[in-house]
DNA sequence: TACCAGGGGATTT
DNA sequence: AAATCCCATGGT
């Protein structure tokens, strides 16, 4: 089925583009996007109205918290802009440029174990490596997504990211044939702790912060960068930031001044601006 | 605390 | 062609 949804601030291009998801596929029917055993398309029609392509029901199921829907972000900015008062005024004009620059972005609601997973790959690969790694894994272990409706195939076969189990079938040699180098070992700890259910993902939901945190850091291979993006991406926790190497390079710009707690519950969101102003230039690099 | 090894594709020189 | 870089981390 089709349905037509208004959405303010939400620029696909600069989302597929944002470093937070790895499959989405764009094509001139719009974005292809898969979440779980989901699947949907997107389409812009004109400046706030989106045709989203769908199985039935699954809207307020996936579509929904998939793309943030229930947040106004035109809101956070505007309260982010003003948050940024509190900085020094070279960091107050870096974070407005950052929050201009990357109008349109969203931070989206993925599933946790495939954020996990995708995250301590993503260590020390660029972007493009990252997709094409996690598309090896997807294509190797998952599986295909069974029964989609007419207007949903005619695209080749879409893999889902592979579950827990399907990954437990991969030795270490295997993971690195999927090109994770080193990161194998830890892949394949990340997948026997949550094969086993000394991981639960699902129960960490209920968490704090702190505590979520530290558990994810139990696995082997998962520091404070890949943590925080897992509980940003994977758990919607907003007000984690993860510092990589581009809001590395933000704050030393800033003279050492990290700027992100001072958004609190938005600092995740501000964070993914940041990046998303320094990887695209954007008027950054002459402040 | 301060290095440093450890994939490999993408980007820069 | 070669060097450097990339949404970092664990080990020493």
């Amino acid at each position: 089925m089709k349905i037509t949804i208004t959405v303010n601030e939400m620029d696909l291009k600069k989302i597929q583009e944002s470093g937070q998801v790895f499959r989405w596929r764009s094509s001139e029917r719009g974005s292809l996007i898969i979440s779980g055993e989901e699947l949907f398309r997107i389409r812009k029609m004109n400046a706030s109205v989106f045709e989203i392509t769908l199985r039935e029901g699954a809207f307020e199921r996936i579509v929904s918290p998939y793309l943030d829907l229930g947040r106004d972000y035109a809101c956070v900015r505007e309260r982010c802009f003003r948050e940024a008062e509190k900085l020094s005024p070279a960091g107050r004009e870096f974070i407005a440029k950052a929050l201009r620059a990357g109008e349109g972005l969203r931070i989206l609601r993925q599933d946790p174990f495939e954020m996990l997973i995708t995250f301590l790959i993503s260590q020390r690969k660029n972007i493009p490596a990252i997709s094409r790694a996690v598309e090896t894994l997807c294509f190797s272990y998952g599986h295909p997504i069974r029964d989609l409706p007419e207007e949903l195939a005619g695209e080749g076969e879409i893999y889902a990211f592979p579950t827990a189990e399907e990954l437990s079938r991969a030795s270490e040699e295997d993971l690195r044939a999927c090109a994770l180098g080193y990161r194998a070992p830890y892949v394949k700890d990340a997948v026997d702790r949550v094969f086993s259910g000394r991981l639960d993902l699902q129960a960490l939901s209920g968490l704090p912060d702190e505590e979520l945190i530290s558990a994810l850091r139990e696995v082997l291979g998962v520091g404070a960068k890949v943590a925080d993006c897992v509980a940003l991406f994977g758990f919607g926790r907003c007000n984690r930031a993860p510092v990589d190497v581009w809001i590395g390079r933000a704050i030393e710009r800033l003279g050492g001044e990290n700027p992100f707690p001072v958004f609190g519950p938005d600092a995740g969101i501000v964070q993914q601006y940041v990046f998303y102003a320094m990887k695209h230039q954007a008027l950054l690099l002459d402040a």
